[in-house]
DNA sequence: ATCTCAAATGAGAACGATTGTCAAAATCCT
DNA sequence: AGGATTTTGACAATCGTTCTCATTTGAGAT
C-alpha cells in the first residue's frame, strides 16, 4: 500500500477550516487524478481563496491520514483523488486520465509471499497499472 | 513494465563515448538503486569527469532503451540501476536500499486480465515492493 | 463574549531535481 | 584530412515542492 495509501496515524487532531473544506470539495468533484498545482487553480476559479502552500500541506495531510490517494506520474509528480477507502490498486488511462479503482486478492497475496520468501517485513507496495481506456482507444 | 523499464526504441543509433561507458561501469559496480547525482559524485570520486547533464541524458537514454531500470522513490526522485533483463520487479529494503529482483507470473497474469476485464489496452504497470529485509531488521 | 494559546494559513523566498542552451569537442563517413 | 552529425559541459532556467515567519483562526476556558 506505499505510496498509494498510508494508515490512519494521529487523526482526531486535525483542524477543520475553511481552507481544508475546499481542498476536500474540489477533490470530491473530481474523478481523475490531479496535481497540487491543478487543484489550487480549480479552487482559485472557484472562488475559493487558498494558499498554494496549503494546498500542499492539506493534501499531505489527508493523504497521511488515507483520506485521499497519491501515486506519482511517470514524472514523478505528486497527483491527488478522492478514492473509496481500503487497500486497492489504479488502472489509469494515459489519454483521459479515466482511473478505474482495482483490487485483487491475487497480487496482495503474491507479494506477501514473495516478501516472506525472501525474509523482508513491514512491506508495502505500489501497483499501479497504465493504458489506454476503451474510450481513447476507439 | 511502465516506469521500471521501457520497450527498446531506436537503440543501434547511440555513439560510444568515453562518458557513456563510465556511467555503464559505474552502474556495473553498484547493485543498489541510485540517483543521478549519486552516480554523478561517485564518477567524481572514480576520477572519472563527466559533466552532471551528461549523466542525466545518458541515464535516461540507457533507460529508454531498456539497459537498465529506472524506478521513482516515495519523494519522486529517479533512481537507476543495471539490472537483468527481461520484465521483473523490485523488492527493496526501506533500510539499507538492497535490492530483490522477483518476478511472477501471477501478477503479470492478473494486471492482464483486470485490464483486459475493464477495456484498457497497451497496458503497462509499475509494481514496487517496500520493506524492511532480513538483515535489517534483526 | 472575551481571553489564551497552539494550530493553520499565506506570501514569497528558498530548495533540489531535472531540463534547456549553445559553443566546443568527439565520432563517423568519405 | 574535411565536413556532417552527435555528444558533451558549464551554467542558466524550470518547476514542483518545502521552508519561513508574521498573521489569522479554531477550541476551550473564563
Ligand atoms: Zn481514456
Ligand atoms: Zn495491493
Ligand atoms: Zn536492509
Ligand atoms: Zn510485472
Amino acid at each position: 500500500m506505499t505510496g498509494v495509501q498510508e494508515r490512519a496515524t494521529s487523526e482526531g487532531t486535525r483542524r477543520p477550516t475553511r481552507q481544508r473544506a475546499a481542498v476536500a470539495a474540489v477533490l470530491a468533484d473530481t474523478d481523475e487524478f490531479r496535481s497540487a498545482q491543478e487543484l489550487h487553480a480549480l479552487l482559485r476559479e472557484g472562488g475559493d481563496k487558498v494558499g498554494l502552500a496549503t494546498v500542499y500541506r492539506n493534501l499531505q495531510a489527508m493523504a497521511a491520514d488515507g483520506e485521499i490517494d497519491m501515486l506519482r506520474t511517470d514524472e514523478g509528480e505528486a497527483v491527488y483523488r478522492a478514492c473509496s477507502t481500503g487497500h486497492h490498486h489504479h488502472l489509469v488511462c494515459r489519454v483521459c486520465g479515466r482511473t478505474v479503482e482495482v483490487e485483487g486478492p491475487t497480487v496482495e497475496a503474491w507479494a506477501t509471499r514473495v516478501s516472506a520468501e525472501h525474509g523482508f517485513t513491514e512491506v508495502r507496495h505500489t501497483l499501479e497499472i497504465f493504458g489506454t481506456c476503451a474510450t481513447c482507444s476507439r
